[in-house]
DNA sequence: TTTTATAATGTGCACGCACACATTTTAATT
DNA sequence: AATTAAAATGTGTGCGTGCACATTATAAAA
């Protein structure tokens, strides 16, 4: 027969002092590890805190402390892909959400396909004294510049849209590249009752650059190594948007009339093609992109594009900027990587994706 | 030129009272209107209010109310259930996040097929004195009359899992059925070359009981309404698991050899379904269900079922849970109707859905 | 023992709001 | 003009923390 406190609730701090025989600042300093405690006094408290469990008021906590925290984002520039454009709405949301705890967010947009360009972001967002990080690190090395410099200056960071393993850190928020790519091979394969070509397409300035892409890529290959009961042949496109033999390439790949279906690697590649197959005259050719732009969504509607793969782009800048509030507002700490569900967007849900208020 | 409070930040209830010359509690006064206030201060005061787009620190002001909210939450009895169960998955979600709130969640099982254990649980809540009430409202004559019980107490109330749109209610979170039910015919018709039998299937205890299960049907049947150039005839089964001639019944929809698919209403009939197909070996056989219970994935995992509908139970009661907290704690409204996303589970994303923390 | 430095402990205020209560102003009545 | 009631306005305290600062205990040196 044991007392226990098991309704322990709403317990101060002033009451485990009471409990413990001391004060509330010596309480306090046993709380936040602030020293200046005889072992005797930590004993006591130290008893008490296992017996009772404490639970800091978190509302009263942040009044108190009532800092002003500076987040700083950086991601690349929103008008030049609507891609972007949705991450930014994420951060202008997050922006208005958080605004009555007192946070300040301020954009840092660099140029998507110039990677001296995140450097020169890199080094206004030290000079800005800012309390933490959000970022989209699509530059690899100069990614990792960022990072060194900002774990000198002891300044928190997430990352989100791609992962970047050897950083430290907050937390990552994105997706599972692979069995994206994997999805997208099952969703393409879907009804093809006889073999054909496949054809994959990244349209990217610099796909030796983009090894997310890559990842996808991977997965859509791995999905018929499995499955030997289908006769696919697969045959990858790098193609620039800006390439002047761009439709030269597309009539070379439209033309070949073993073609069942395509699935594109990036989001504004994927209206890029749709707008392709329409010229063309081709529906019967299956076609996989990503994301609920504007112009995808319009190619969906007409039945050009099949399936549409959410990335999400808002709700993880939204998410991740949340991740580093939590952080600094409440010092709760978020998954190290928090990985998006895969979802799949046709005809018949989309409008339920797009009125959802939790997106 | 106008001046204009644009960087209008963190004004305070102190100074807005120095602005308008009067005291602050002259300012809380017409801010929670509460009467006694002159017209001239009232004046005043509303003038500076209009200028300065004051913002109520909310944490300051639940620190200070810091009233201990108790919240209802009445839904089936969650052991007869694994779709329940895992409602009750959010609820205690909820219960913790909320706990270092001041928040008190009870919750209020009945029976799944009996309406009368409704009726006993809406008197059991009326006489618990709560501040709000969460509720699945799977029985309409009785819920109704929980709402005008509700109502003459002011006690507010959010619905979730099924709406009843004449009801007064803070908020529905749910899904819209009737898409739902397209959704399903589209994805089952992936891949049908040529025509023959669609199944749709209600393992209800009471489908006279369960328009939601119809309005399934209804979108289901629509799609091929819409469709001139498919080929089907779709049939109704209204199956109860615990009627003794099930078997046969089964036997009697699985020996049709023009069967091609089948869509099952609901989650926990479609495992039941699920067995039946795998134990007459019928794998050419098309089926669609709902949500990820465990059964369920072991189906779809060995590809007995095609595709799962996620209907999201946990998240639907966090959610209704956290918009009953927001307006209790903070006075914030919730939208009147949060239409979830038609969430699509297949193998390849299955995974990348139960690994995601924000389910 | 007295002095002094240092470690340990305790106290009090601010954060912004809500609400109770005290005080002042206004108007009505004698 | 004096009294009184009511209306209007102002003041102060608590909510639970965090943190700065004041105070006390302890031990080392004189």
């Amino acid at each position: 027969m044991f007392i226990r406190a098991v309704n322990a609730k709403n317990l101060r701090i002033k009451d485990i002092a009471k409990l413990a025989g001391v004060s509330a600042g010596t309480v306090d300093r046993v709380l936040h590890d602030r020293g200046k405690v005889s072992e005797k006094a930590l004993e006591k408290v130290m008893k008490v805190m296992n017996e009772i469990e404490y639970k800091p008021n978190l509302i009263a906590r942040s009044l108190s402390s009532s800092k002003k925290y500076r987040i700083g984002v950086m991601i690349p520039n929103p008008e030049s892909d609507p891609y972007w454009a949705q991450t930014e709405q994420g951060i202008l949301q997050a922006k208005s959400d958080w605004a009555q705890y007192g946070i300040i967010i301020d954009s840092f947009f660099f140029e998507q396909y110039n990677k001296e360009s995140f450097n020169l972001k890199t080094l206004e967002v030290l000079s800005s004294k800012l309390d933490g990080i959000v970022v989209a690190p699509i530059f690899y090395d100069e990614a990792l510049l960022l990072f060194k410099l900002l774990e000198n200056n002891n300044i928190p960071y997430v990352l989100f849209n791609t992962n970047i393993p050897v950083a430290h850190a907050l937390s990552f928020i994105g997706q599972d590249l692979f069995h994206s790519g994997l999805l997208a091979a099952k969703l393409l394969s879907l009804g093809q009752v006889d073999g054909g070509k496949l054809a994959v397409v990244h349209m990217d300035e610099d796909i030796h650059n983009s090894i997310h892409l890559l990842e996808k890529e991977r997965g859509f290959c791995d999905y018929f190594n499995n499955k030997n009961n289908f006769h696919f042949e697969i045959q990858e496109f790098n193609l620039s948007p800006k390439d002047p033999h761009l439709n030269n390439q597309f009539n070379n790949l439209l033309g070949d009339s073993n073609l069942r279906g395509i699935f594109v690697s990036t989001s504004k590649g994927t209206s890029i093609v749709a707008s392709m197959l329409e010229n063309h005259g081709k529906k019967n050719i299956g076609l996989i992109g990503y994301d609920m732009l504007d112009d995808n969504l319009k190619y969906l509607s007409s039945g050009i594009i099949d399936f549409l793969i959410n990335q999400n782009p808002k709700r993880q800048s939204f998410l991740g900027i949340s991740h580093m509030v939590n952080y600094l507002l409440f010092k709760k700490l978020a998954p190290k990587t928090e990985l998006f569900p895969l979802e799949i967007i046709t005809q018949q849900n989309v409008d339920s994706y797009k009125s959802s208020a939790i997106h």
